[in-house]
DNA sequence: TTGGGTGCAAAACATTTGCACTGTG
DNA sequence: CACAGTGCAAATGTTTTGCACCCAA
């Protein structure tokens, strides 16, 4: 991770923790830290074992309380996918993206524009305010040998 | 429901369990014309009660095989929306359509063919088989005062 | 100094499993 | 009459909660 963005999201979270009268404790900034250094999506397990890879101690509720905090931030974005298990992903710089989910458990990101136009036409026709969307691919890679 | 759906439901049913070697039980017959007489989706909390509603004793451990063999018959679809909770609908002869989750709780059904042409693409760029895929919209209803 | 946040353990919750019993084939 | 399927209760796995203690403001 670029020491830019470590600051950015450093700064962004500061920014949220100032205005919604949170204290800026040691653990918020490393799970932060931790998240952002890996960068691919995890679950809270995984997030777990990074924290003591990284060696700061934390707890399994904290965790839980930090990493909803952070998506309050908008820094961290959360994903339910088939097997029921919460994924998560850093939020911050991407940009909107879905999901394929392949059957060996990889995860691989696209974004495709005219999932907005299917948006805009459903909020004209059904007359809602869509608030966010999620669209999940489920397939597997196409072997070589049977294409 | 109409006598006829009940009548091909079953005999859906009938031939899973014939083609799968497996018996037929009363519980599985009397929970699928309970999700079929309702028609909507629905947890299993919402079954259980549904199946009290219509003086049919099961058990939970036996509502979550039989919910599992009827996924299987493909009578029963599953979903995980972001309430964490797994969501079921019945699947037959439904075509294939894609959810509108309100934050009220309220599920609306749609169906736009440009999805498939989202999905071709990505076979294509990714080289891969998508096997189903599930797109959610979480919206709320635009309120007539604030439009 | 004070109450928001943490850590720990217990509770809550959905789902799965083990096992004796039952009814289908 | 064998054994797949059921019901019950206990186990599992994840997330939430209660509460004493601690530290950021």
């Amino acid at each position: 991770m670029s020491e830019n963005l470590r600051d950015q999201v450093r700064q962004k979270l500061e920014n949220f923790l100032e205005t919604g009268g949170h204290r800026r404790t040691p653990e918020r900034f490393a799970v932060l830290d931790v998240i952002y250094e890996q960068g691919g999506h995890f679950d809270i397990d995984t997030l777990m074992s990074w924290m003591s890879k990284a060696k700061r101690k934390i707890s399994r509720a904290t965790l839980y309380n930090t990493i909803e905090l952070l998506m309050e931030a908008g820094l961290v974005r959360k994903h339910q996918f088939e097997d029921g298990l919460s994924q998560f992903e850093p939020g911050f710089p991407a940009r909107q993206h879905d999901h394929i989910i392949l059957d060996n458990g990889e995860v691989l990101e696209f974004c495709d524009p005219r999932i907005l136009n299917i948006k805009r036409t459903l909020e004209e026709h059904f007359d809602i305010e869509i608030l966010h969307h999620a669209l999940h691919i489920y397939a597997r890679r196409k072997d070589p040998k049977n294409p």
